[in-house]
Formats: structure tokens, sequence, C-alpha cells
DNA sequence: CCCCCCATGTAATGCGTTACATGATTAT
DNA sequence: ATAATCATGTAACGCATTACATGGGGGG
């Protein structure tokens, strides 16, 4: 499936950069939806560049630290843009480790219960408050701009992760409503 | 980590099963937030063989047929109630290759991303269906049960699946107004 | 001078999928 | 009969994480 391929070649492809940017990029705003580690970009890099769907200059920064900036070719464009347009069946559900306790409910006391949906409201909560906080900054809630610019995609995913953990939180405040009730 | 090994372990705390049953549970209401194809089983329940937290004894179905029940032993079950008490940090945001592209929509035209997005939202939809009428299907929605049972933890799971599948459809409908909107 | 960040890589290990492989039972 | 389902396993491969490993640049 290479998804991580397309998500390197999309991200060069807005702008050359650095395995280094990339992996701030990873680590940011695309946090939200996909994730990867320096130690999985690098030789992915390497890789694209074999492929001939990515090339690099090096730079020198000051005396003599050298690092590659990577460009996207016409090949990359064209394998990126092929992938972009393929409608692909919905994956198989994420894996949620807090649900898969959640449905172990019988073996657990309705104090542990409560201490379990409580911490992860707490979580959840304050991952909803920076990402409402993130929003509140965004270049698009303020000014209108093109709807086909990159800083709209960064806004509809942002949109996209507020409304994903709010009804994370609205699911756990009513499981624990429930327990709570039940419990007297 | 090795969550799936604990997966096992609250299933056959449950009831004792084999490999074959539990398959069919990673594939039915499981399906919601944790997968494992057979070929991850088996293996997993000879390692848990191996430490002690399963036993199993064969038994013969039909003339020659063998199959092996599973049951879980005291340490297993100590394992497994250790594990559900523990307080995890959240885990990385679920990785989406929807999402991902959808990041990207400076690189597609409008025609192609409401093809995108409505093939999408088709999908969720139905997915959507199915899951209400589980829950329309589901005994706790009828008989008010005892808070402590499986059949609960069936059901909070299940209302989970919905509300985030919900918010999903939600969003997908908000970028298409948008798209269509500006596109005008 | 020291700490944080920039910058790039590799190695070992673990988790998960796809494919390979086999055979019995049950319902139509 | 024959198809679907029950039932159990292994092998090869790919994707991802953790740990190992090194060194320069810039600000206080």
């Amino acid at each position: 499936m290479r998804t991580l391929k397309y998500a390197v070649l999309g991200l060069i492809n807005r702008d050359p950069m650095t395995g280094y940017d990339l992996m701030k990029a990873f680590n940011l705003g695309l946090a939200n939806f996909w994730h990867a580690r320096h130690s999985q970009l690098y030789p992915e890099l390497k890789k694209l560049t074999a492929e001939g769907l990515v090339t690099y200059e090096t730079v020198i920064q000051g005396e003599k630290l050298e690092k590659k900036l990577y460009s996207i070719t016409e090949a990359g464009r064209k394998a990126f843009f092929s992938w972009l347009s393929k409608q692909e069946r919905p994956e198989p559900t994420p894996k949620d480790i807090f649900r898969l306790k959640a449905y172990f409910v019988e073996a657990m006391s309705k104090e542990d219960l409560l201490r379990q949906f409580g911490y992860q409201l707490d979580q959840r909560k304050t991952k909803l408050a920076k990402l409402e906080e993130t929003m509140r900054q965004h270049p698009y809630s303020r000014e209108v701009e093109e709807i086909l610019s990159p800083l709209y995609g960064d806004y509809i995913v942002l949109k996209g992760a507020i409304m994903r953990e709010r009804a994370y939180v609205a699911w756990l405040l009513e499981c624990m409503r429930e327990i709570e009730t039940r419990s007297k």
C-alpha cells in the first residue's frame, strides 16, 4: 500500500524540504491522522530517490553541516496524483485500547470504571481544548482564503479532528452518566 | 505492549473458547475497535499457553475433528485484571488514509474532491446504517440489564462506534457543503 | 561553555497481513 | 455431491517502533 510514500510525496510536492522538515510535519499538523518517526522517513526518502520520484541537492548550513533538500520529480508528481485520485475502500476500523477495555466492563468494579472513564475524559478534553485553540489561531478561520490551497486542507482536517474528539468526549460522558445512575 | 494478548485473555475469561471462536469474535463485535486474523491468533494462543496464562483441552467434534478449547488460568486472570486496571496514556491518533488525501486538497480539482468526498460519504453512511441496525436488535436496548455484564460492554462500544461514524459523516457533509458553495 | 535544536542515519525487534497448506463437518 | 463453514497451523514479507549512533549550529 505504501501510504507513507504518498504522504511524503504530497508534502514535498508542496515545497522542497529536508527529512527533518518532514519529521516536524509528521509530528505537528499531520499527527492528527498520520504519524512517522525520523527512523522511518530517512529510509523512505532513500527509497523514493532510488525510484526516481524525488531528487535532492545538498545544502550547506553554516560552516559544514550538510542537509539534503528534496524536491519532487515529474515521475513523483505523476505517482502522487494517481494515488490521490484513486478511490480506496474504507480501511478496517482503527484499533483503540480504551474501547477494548470498555468492552470488558463486566470485569471491572464500578469504582474502577469511573476512574478509568474519568481519566480518559480528562485526557480527551485536554486534547480537544488544544485542537480548538489551534483552530482559533488558524489563518483560514479568520481570513477567507481560496479553497484549493494547502491552508484549506489544513483547516478541514483540523475541523475533522475536533469533531472526532468531541464525539469521543460525548461518548465518555454518556457512559459515565449511565454508570453513575445505575450504580445507585 | 502486547494488546492482543489481553484482548484474547479477556475473551477467554468470559467463556472457554477455541481459536476459531476467537477469530469470529475479532471479525464481528470487536471489529469496531480491534481486529486480528487467525494467522495471528493461533501463534498467540500457543504463546499464552507457554506462558501458563491459558490451558486447553482437546475436544473431538464428530468423528475425528480435533479442536482446542482454551480456558484461562489463575495466572491469566491475574495478568488480565492487572492490565485492565492500568491507566494508559492516550495512543497516537489513528491513521486515516482519507484524511490524508483531504489534507492534500490543493492538488485536486473541485470535481475530483466532490467525487472523493461523495464516495466516502456513501461508504460511511452504509456502515452507520449497519451499526444502527445492530443497535436496534441489541438485547440491551430492549431489556434493561445489569450494568456489569458482557452485554453492557457490547452495548457501550457499539454506541461509541455509532457516535464515531456519525461524527465522520457530519464532517464529510460539512466539507462537501463548503466545497460546493465556494465553487460557484 | 552548555543546552537545545538541527540534521542524518542504522539495527534489532515486534506487530500485522497475505499467502501457503491441509483436512473435517454440516447443510442444501 | 458440493458448497459453505468449521478448524488449525506456518512462512514470507512489510510496516512501524525503540534503541543505538554521530555530529554541527545557535542562543544564553
